[in-house]
DNA sequence: GTGAAAGCGCTAACAG
DNA sequence: CTGTTAGCGCTTTCAC
């Protein structure tokens, strides 16, 4: 029952070698002679030794962990990104410490304080807010520290950060403008928080789809949503009663998506016969289902690898930059026939 | 740009007084005048010193973080267990340190042996199969490193460990049972993999309702999957174009619905009109859909709470049992109508 | 090619 | 209440 870990020095002694020695067949760091490599060899396999990670850390003072932060574990695109990250930080030998914000400013200040005591050797993070002062000084002070930090999907206002985006704007842009090709003159939008790069960005390319049309923007077309379902229920339901409804509406996100198709089903309405729906980013389920959506979509789990890519990036040069690099991955149009003028109209 | 990180040392000068004092001040361990209290205090402001973790778990051979092994990120049962363990992980100070096998095996034990190095305070995996031998060895030897180890949803053959699971069985005798109360005789079942407990146990009670309503199995009816979509299409299929189709499917987990919708819609088949579906997890997507799908649902949020509880209460204990406690949540019978006898029918 | 020894930053006796 | 000191397990000069 050795409930014991065995350390360098007791492979140092049942091996007959110096401590340094052991370290260095361990890292492979220096030649070593094939006499000693194997004594080494055999008494780490004896004693079943494991190079204890934590001192190896406080040692060269370098850590193999980074984290990963995000608002909300549970929607796919998130758990997707995740993914991206963990499989390429597998690949690079590192570690991945993941914490979750649900969409609350307060508990990412907390964790983003419990996260400066835990030696991490960089930060990912999608912020929950674009504008809060007091995230802002925690990810300054950890670049700092030394410790990069690379922002997904949402900014926050300082451009010195790497980070990953997609081209939100132009997706939505052409989004709108097939829907308006299809003849539609009464197009809304449900937006997302306009406090963030991603809800602001998707609104500008609707705005810019319908100038380009020649079609003026309408106040009461322009709902701004929060990404979460229950609040782009009621605003579609608001929009679906307005005394002229549109005929096809923007969503700015999956969960929005949602909303809308919630709102539609409470009003009766069918998709494709009673009304036009655009979303941003595809659904899995909605595939499997076969329901015809159109979307923006974008490759999260790449968003995911991308960010570590620079993460890594970062470890391997001296110093930081001045201003950030800025990823910006492509949207791509899936035309599955939801923006055709609605048969029944 | 100070680049450095303040220490102990520094903090101590600062104050002018020596690094114990500090140390007690930061951990509250000791009573310090408040004389001394605030002088530290104020150095650590100062200073914007932040106590080094990896230094302190070195110190103590004590670590805060534990590792989470989940077999697929994406599938929305296992992010609602790490929401749990997350959270209540959060609860305690503790690290979440994020590990994805996706369902291979071979990463399983690569994952398994990189966490070894990294001194982590305890482990809580669903791990990907069930007699996996280097596995069970891995997981024992974590155990006999004093690592404690709370399976979660699958087991492993050695009752030695703590686990969390679902009454399964129960829940899908009781599903399978209101399908026969609503008049069917030919009910089949896609499975999922019958090398793990919630593939075995499923099915079990699929039998077992069959049995106490005195309608013999039949072999046909009882088609093998592996808790993927894909697989789960083709066997429905398969089912339904037996000489006698059944009249009601129940699908072994939230995946496997997905591929028993996606066969009904090849196949032109409405759920609920010309056939019966009851499935194993409840799906967000379709509920917010209003899509009329009887379900078996579980907490899975409180299945990853009740893990992390498991662990915390290893911690407290000292040395281990020989038989590990097993916590059975219950399932809940969700009724939407699509267990009833079709209409057309 | 190898070993001795000085840290990495902190905790925890042990004296005072 | 406070300071001194010896580790925690490993890496890394610096001699030999």
């Amino acid at each position: 029952m050795s409930k014991q870990e065995a350390n360098i020095y007791e492979i140092a002694k049942e091996a007959g070698v110096s401590i340094a020695t052991v370290s260095r067949v361990m890292n492979r760091s220096a030649s070593v002679s094939e006499k000693s490599t194997k004594k080494v060899m055999d008494a780490v396999r004896k004693l079943n030794y494991v190079p204890n990670s934590t001192a190896r850390s406080l040692s060269t003072s370098l850590s193999r962990s980074i984290g990963i932060v995000v608002p909300d574990i549970n929607n796919p695109f998130f758990s997707k990104i995740l993914q991206g990250v963990t499989a390429a930080a597998d690949e690079q030998g590192l570690q991945v410490v993941l914490y979750s914000t649900d969409e609350d400013t307060e508990r990412e200040l907390k964790v983003l304080h419990t996260m400066r005591e835990h030696r991490l050797r960089g930060i990912i993070i999608t912020p929950v807010s674009e504008h809060c002062k007091e995230t802002l000084d925690l990810l300054q002070d950890f670049e700092l520290r030394g410790i990069p930090v690379v922002l997904v999907d949402r900014e926050v206002d300082d451009p010195h950060f790497d980070r990953v985006v997609a081209q939100d704007e132009d997706g939505v842009y052409q989004a709108v403008c097939s829907m308006l090709q299809a003849g539609h003159k009464r197009v809304a939008i449900v937006t997302g928080p306009l406090h963030s790069r991603p809800g602001k960005e998707r609104l500008r390319g609707y705005e810019r789809a319908l100038e380009d049309f020649g079609i003026p923007l309408r106040q009461e077309y322009i709902r701004q949503g929060d990404f979460r379902m229950e609040r782009a229920c009621e605003e579609t339901l608001e929009l679906c009663s307005l005394e002229e409804p549109p005929t096809a509406i923007f969503s700015s996100n999956n969960m929005t998506t949602y909303g809308c198709l919630k709102a539609f089903l409470e009003l009766g309405l069918t998709v494709g016969r009673d009304i036009s729906l655009f979303g941003f980013d595809d659904i899995d389920a909605l595939k499997w289902l076969n329901y015809k959506l159109s979307v923006v979509s974008r490759d999260a789990y790449e968003m995911g690898r991308r960010a570590m890519g620079l993460l890594a990036d970062c470890f391997d040069r001296e110093g930081f930059s001045e201003v950030g690099r800025r990823e910006s991955l492509p949207t791509e149009l899936i035309l599955r026939g939801s923006e055709q003028w609605p048969e029944s109209l």
